[in-house]
DNA sequence: CGCTTTTGACCTGCGC
DNA sequence: GCGCAGGTCAAAAGCG
């Protein structure tokens, strides 16, 4: 499955996972986004703003995740922003579904969902989720968790199948689906549900031996 | 041997 | 109640 990863789309600092005053998980109440780490192989990652002013903006994800103006509620994802780890991602907006399938069948299928629910009847209680479309020859990006697969299921409307993952952690209860746009191959529309209550285990690697480090620097 | 993936069956919610 | 579609389960197979 680690395949070679394709070449990013353009080149830009990666997101602020690598810086290490931020935690690895940036979270708001009802939202949290681990920005997907980059594999090895890949130097560089591509943030991009679409529909920005300037569509090379750079990120700001501390105010992006942080609730604050120009942040993402999970739901809600109301932004047409696109970001871009080692290939081109697009964050998705809920209420613009002119892109159907694998998104528009998850926010349809919440919009719809909640068009067909009955008035009074309330829908499963409502969990952090969000989706961001990412252009890559890769299904799985990986954001530094890991991920079983319990489930595939052909959907309607799209020539791709939807997979089903959850987080293997013992206590963690988050799930993603992946599924690729039929109307654009390249695209992979990933779903996010719940909140990692644990910390990223790739990150953690990553951060042991420079902490270590730090402390043993801080002894002197 | 332990973990992951595959895949058909089953469950649930909704519209008609 | 029935059919449809999405989501989940769980046994079997695959893999390192």
């Amino acid at each position: 499955m680690e395949g070679q990863h394709p070449p990013p789309t353009t080149l830009l600092p990666p997101p602020p996972t690598s810086l290490p005053s931020l935690p690895p998980q940036i979270s708001s109440p009802n939202f949290l986004f681990s920005p997907p780490s980059l594999p090895s192989s890949t130097s560089s990652s591509t943030l991009l703003m679409n529909n920005s002013p300037n569509p090379n903006q750079e990120i700001d994800w501390i105010s992006l995740f942080s609730g604050q103006t120009g942040g993402i509620t999970a739901d809600e994802m109301t932004m047409n922003n696109s970001i871009s780890c080692r290939s081109k991602t697009v964050l998705q907006n809920n209420s613009n579904n002119n892109n159907s399938e694998a998104d528009g069948d998850h926010d349809q299928e919440d919009n719809q969902s909640n068009k067909r629910r009955a008035p009074g009847k309330t829908r499963k209680a409502a969990r952090p989720r969000f989706a961001f479309q990412t252009r890559s020859a890769d299904d799985i990006l990986d954001d530094g968790y890991r991920w079983r697969k319990y489930g595939q299921k052909a959907v309607k409307n799209s020539a791709y199948p939807r997979s089903y993952y959850r987080c293997t952690h013992h206590t963690c209860n988050v799930k993603k689906q992946v599924q690729r746009l039929s109307k654009d191959t390249s695209i992979v529309v990933t779903t996010y549900e719940g909140i990692h209550n644990h910390p990223c285990e790739k990150l953690m690697e990553t951060l042991t031996p420079l902490l270590r480090q730090m402390q043993f620097l801080s002894s002197f």
